[in-house]
DNA sequence: CCCGTCGATGTAATCGATTCCACGAGCGCG
DNA sequence: CGCGCTCGTGGAATCGATTACATCGACGGG
């Protein structure tokens, strides 16, 4: 492959000056740069960017370690992400740590290696020894979705608290009383946050949330299924269950199936994160929807202000309520999703 | 952020002697080892991969570039990339192309500027001069999926062609006899060959495929709707619609929806891909199952053999029907997809 | 007419690693 | 006792870019 040698030697000038031509300094006659550009068509010459890098202590290019490419919710975000960097020049590298505290430093640690610019995370644990050293040896960050307490980086990530509420609200409307939750791991933010606005809106109804109607999954869909089959084992089964994400949903529908019972007539549904299919379930799922699209730009723009010294601001998005059928019949009209 | 001079610095030992340790290359006395050791844990020193690839051209990364994100076929076809590629001692970057070539060469082109070892594509159009001559140029590369017909490189694909025929027979054994597919661009390779393989396996039955039950989709949701609207314009509309991928299948069932039409009784479905939820859908959605994970694997392996200059053998594995309800009610039982 | 300035260019240092080559110490064998 | 190996080590070149600094010619003003 030529080097920028080559293409000096080519244009009868030193490296110098095809390294001004390419990056257009402006001390450079329009008769060497004609040279220079005429050289680099005919050799094919494209610039080698681990040299470049090497040289400049920057790469262009951003990692994004997200807790599972698997679930649809991360994928949409990856893909806003790439777009967002795309448009402001960077590169983004993907690690996909499966919810997998090992992994997910594994990635880390090769991306930091790769001397990327920043690193948008967000956490499947409460902060391996590696990220809290990360976060303190000063290299860009943004959390995204999840996040670490006590860590001082910038959040980008949805509020579903209102939209808990709005859920809560409509099963209670509905006359649903028994409401469980298949919640995600407690080590995670979003793990945690879900089930405690859910005991809280309960509560406003004057609801509990006894300990029996909290299953512990993971966020796969896996465990969605076994926690499903746990609550249908009770003596007193649940009327609805929450899916803290939409894989657990996918989990409970099997368990769900694999019975022989039917939603919502045996056991209701309502998950967070809406995704496309839910709209072509049997039956569709209620589901609590993220704007994910704008996190993902958002998280991008925080990260990249903070690489090119800006401050970096947190942002929280509102997610919102989008009713279907999974919980029962609802006097109003079947909504569309528009994620 | 600490360099190899630093460690040496702190070790007492000169670079060579560091990065020897660091290799573990046999002739360093166990002193200097244990003293450099040393010093790498208390200056938390970790090597610079770029210094290391400008110096070696080696960068130990895979570059992937796929058709669409958020496509689920692709999404687990890119798990299992990284996974084999993590396996083998690589790692992976992810360009999305969006099934846009402009994008599809973008990536490609950052790819290579990179000096990624090796490049997978699953190609968006019938082939860019950029790709051409990035495979003329030598950098080792193989196609997954898709491909591009007469170019010098290894193929890991799955074949449908008996699998359709299986479909176009328990079509038939339903008693549809008008037939129509929602294909996927020209361009690509699995765009033209669904189609083939559809016409021939009618042809067997004495059907015809006429160029009005030939949508022309792009292998996106929207397209899929599109198409489908058309199909049900028709004065004859047909009886079953074969989305050639997993997304415009879903832009079928929106568009079924939207018309307050059933799926099988107005209109039967069949797909190609399987995906998990296709077990939920509203019906559950008939398809051809790709053995994705393998794909991905044998993809990876032959590429890392053409890196390591070992020949890199082309794969081809067969896809098979999983029967479900959309096209109506079977006599078997329903089965269970295991993607 | 001379000097200072500016524009265009080249030389060489530099980034952080790897690796070839040279060198000195120690050791075995004749 | 000395010759030649091997082993451990350091010095320095190298990868392909960027960029500070030096140089040189032309030009304009005093």
């Amino acid at each position: 492959m030529a080097s920028i040698k080559d293409v000096a030697a080519e244009a009868g000038v030193s490296v110098a000056t095809v390294s001004r031509v390419l990056n257009d300094h402006p001390s450079v006659s329009a008769d060497a740069r004609t040279r220079v550009l005429a050289a680099v068509e005919t050799l094919g010459y494209r610039p080698n960017a681990v040299a470049r890098s090497l040289r400049t202590d920057q790469t262009h290019t951003l990692g994004l370690v997200i807790s599972d490419v698997m679930n649809p919710y991360f994928t949409e975000l990856a893909r806003s992400v790439e777009e967002e960097a795309r448009a402001l020049g960077y590169s983004v590298i993907i690690g996909n740590a499966d919810e997998r505290p090992d992994l997910q430093d594994h990635h880390v640690r090769t991306l930091l290696d790769r001397r990327i610019d920043g690193l948008l995370v967000s956490p499947t644990d409460g902060g391996s020894p590696l990220m809290l050293d990360a976060a303190r040896a000063g290299t860009p960050m943004v959390f995204v979705d999840r996040w670490i307490p006590g860590v001082d980086v910038p959040v980008v990530r949805s509020d579903g608290r209102g939209a808990v509420r709005d859920l809560v609200a409509h099963l209670h409307g509905l006359g649903h009383r028994r409401l469980a939750i298949i919640a995600g791991p407690a080590a995670t933010t979003t793990g945690r946050e879900r089930v405690e606005a859910f005991r809280e809106a309960l509560a406003a109804y004057g609801l509990d949330l006894p300990d029996a109607y909290i299953g512990q999954g993971d966020f796969q869909a896996e465990s969605g299924r076994l926690v499903t089959e746990g609550f249908l084992d009770l003596a007193e089964p649940p009327e609805v269950v929450f899916a803290a994400d939409n894989l657990m949903a996918l989990g409970a529908l099997d368990a769900v199936r694999a019975r022989g019972l039917r939603v919502p007539d045996d056991l209701a549904l309502a998950a967070f994160d809406d995704i496309r299919w839910f709209v072509h379930t049997d039956p569709p799922v209620t589901a609590i929807a993220q704007p994910t699209g704008e996190l993902g730009r958002a998280a991008v723009r925080a990260l990249v202000d903070r690489i090119e010294g800006r401050p970096g601001q947190s942002v929280t998005l509102p997610a919102r309520l989008v009713v279907r059928r999974s919980c029962g019949e609802d006097p109003t009209p079947v909504q569309r999703s528009t994620t």
